[in-house]
DNA sequence: CCAGATCGGTATATCGTTATACCGGGCTGA
DNA sequence: TCAGCCCGGTATAACGATATACCGATCTGG
């Protein structure tokens, strides 16, 4: 490995005015700097990084844990984050927190963390008390619908008004007989409750009734089971919330199952937009979820935090938008 | 932050006895070793990540550098990739390539790679020059389809294989004027390229002529649309074969469009395999790019290189598999 | 009973940068 | 003319860990 010391020693000079130069500070003369980058380039020299972290204490990245990589949700929020940080000369790392068997949560270590200028943690799947026993000096931004520490930043959906929004629209396209597919009180306020907080308080409001179908884990596979054989027991069901995206593509494949049809027996709304949602047949109607609200907030959270601001924990929530399409009638 | 001499002055011992007794290396009796676990508590300490990187030149942490992070395929893979790592104790960091709008490949500099232990990158989208460019130390596998300096090591699909097995499954299930959507002889042997030059073959062996529709970009907004105007014009189509999952389900939606019906008027098959093409309407054919084994290769991989092992660039080619499902008869 | 091995533990140098303090010389201004 | 200032540049000490060599005591064997 080339170091430093060795391009200071190529150019004659010491290493600080290498270290000047590659950093474009100033105290260096036109000649020496030419010289300096003509000895840079000879010998094909990189700075390392990490001997560059452990001097500075910066590191120039932002680390996002997410519970899994393969779930589109998380894709499309790194994907946004990343043009956003790359737009002031920072990077996004991408972790995954469950990734061992054991559940350690290895990601959450407070020795992983300081690795980064901050971090972004998806608290979806996590407990109160694995983030609670986070003691850390580096920023963390909470994200997602769980009930957690206050002590933390935390940005959230407005999962009720969306879920809310979206029965709304089922019911004023004529559905009578509702079932919201996933969801369920779990007890505390978490995306699962919020929604279905939502789903009853639009049907409240219209004076109907409705019911409500748990599922285990959120997944096609398992919501297209349990809403054929749902449908097959009440016939009658015209309207269906799906507690996200990926529930309703199971959802309309449940109802095809049954021999129903989307939207004209039963509608169908989603909640999340994936990108997926606007290319099948029918459309997914579905609620946003702001994602650039999100980016916007979590950098300008994160840059005020890295500068030291002292500024009490902030909880906010982002605006949930309906995104008609050829899943529901209205 | 508490360093490692705060807990080796609480604990009355030296920093290395601490070092020691956090890292398991024997030369520490059994009484010292609880004080030190003792104090190690008490103080909430944790290893600084980057000092030990710096001082070992290892970081148990793999890098994943993929074009985008809200495309599927890439989502599935480092999801496998991530569980494989962490049964032997490494972790998996994923970056993106292209996050900043001038293209500036910056995750490609040697330094970044330099921060972990190996790096997979993935090609796709990448230049031959921009790779060629790369001079370092770690072990750098390459993966996808693209023409790339031979001196790496490099996994690649059977695209021509699983292209040609897409259109056989075509013609087997009686289609006789094929369609291919995304595609073209890019001059080079691309992913592009390979799976056009399959399906070109099955078409030879069987006899049959057929025609590519080019694309810009694979993805489903730009296929839908183009689908849909190739089939008004020449409504003899009655097979197509999708160069990606993401195309097909635009081709899907464009054969909708025209009026016609999948698989009934048209077959359609893919080609990745990716999670949601199981649980649309009607469910996608396609051919599985067989993550399971690129994983166990990868790894193996970069195991015997980071062991410092010496052998010969490997250029390894990952079997396909057809995996059919409603969107065609057969 | 003593040489040599073993055990528990430590002092010191080092990884490759950046922060800080400092230094000599040519200018400026009174 | 000389005090003081800026300019270009350097020497040195960190950052927080690990590698290496070494040391004194206790154990073992002939």
């Amino acid at each position: 490995m080339t170091t430093m010391s060795d391009v200071a020693a190529a150019a004659g000079v010491s290493v600080m005015t290498v270290s000047n130069v590659l950093n474009d500070r100033p105290k260096v003369g036109p000649d020496t700097r030419l010289r300096v980058l003509e000895a840079v380039d000879r010998l094909g020299y990189e700075v390392n990084l990490t001997a560059k972290r452990l001097r500075s204490g910066r590191t120039d990245t932002i680390g996002l844990v997410v519970p899994r990589f393969d779930h589109p949700y998380f894709g499309e929020l790194a994907a946004k984050l990343a043009v956003a940080l790359a737009a002031t000369g920072r990077h996004l790392s991408v972790e995954q927190s469950n990734a061992s068997p054991e559940g350690e949560l290895e990601a959450l270590s407070q020795a992983r963390i300081a690795t980064y200028d901050a971090v972004l943690l998806s608290v979806v799947g996590l407990h109160y008390d694995d983030v609670d026993r986070l003691r850390t000096t580096k920023p963390v931004v909470l994200l997602g619908e769980q009930e957690m520490p206050p002590r933390f930043d935390h940005l959230q959906l407005d999962n009720e008004t969306g879920a809310c929004a979206a029965t709304r629209h089922l019911i004023d396209g004529g559905s009578r007989r509702l079932l919201m597919t996933g969801g369920g009180d779990e007890g505390f306020p978490s995306m699962s409750t919020m929604r279905t907080v939502g789903f009853e308080r639009a049907l409240r409001e219209a004076g109907l009734q409705g019911a409500v179908l748990p599922l285990i884990r959120y997944e096609p596979t398992d919501a297209r089971a349990a809403v054929a054989e749902r449908l097959r027991q009440d016939p009658t069901i015209d309207g269906i919330f799906a507690i996200t995206d990926q529930v309703a593509v199971g959802v309309l494949a449940g109802v095809r199952d049954a021999g129903l049809r989307v939207p004209d027996d039963v509608q169908v709304v989603g909640f999340d937009n994936l990108a997926f949602g606007e290319h099948i047949d029918p459309g997914l109607t579905t609620i946003d979820p702001n994602h650039d609200w999100v980016v916007e907030r979590v950098i300008d959270l994160i840059d005020r935090r890295i500068a030291g601001e002292q500024l009490a924990p902030q909880h906010l929530t982002s605006p949930a938008r309906l995104v008609p399409r050829g899943s529901t009638r209205s």
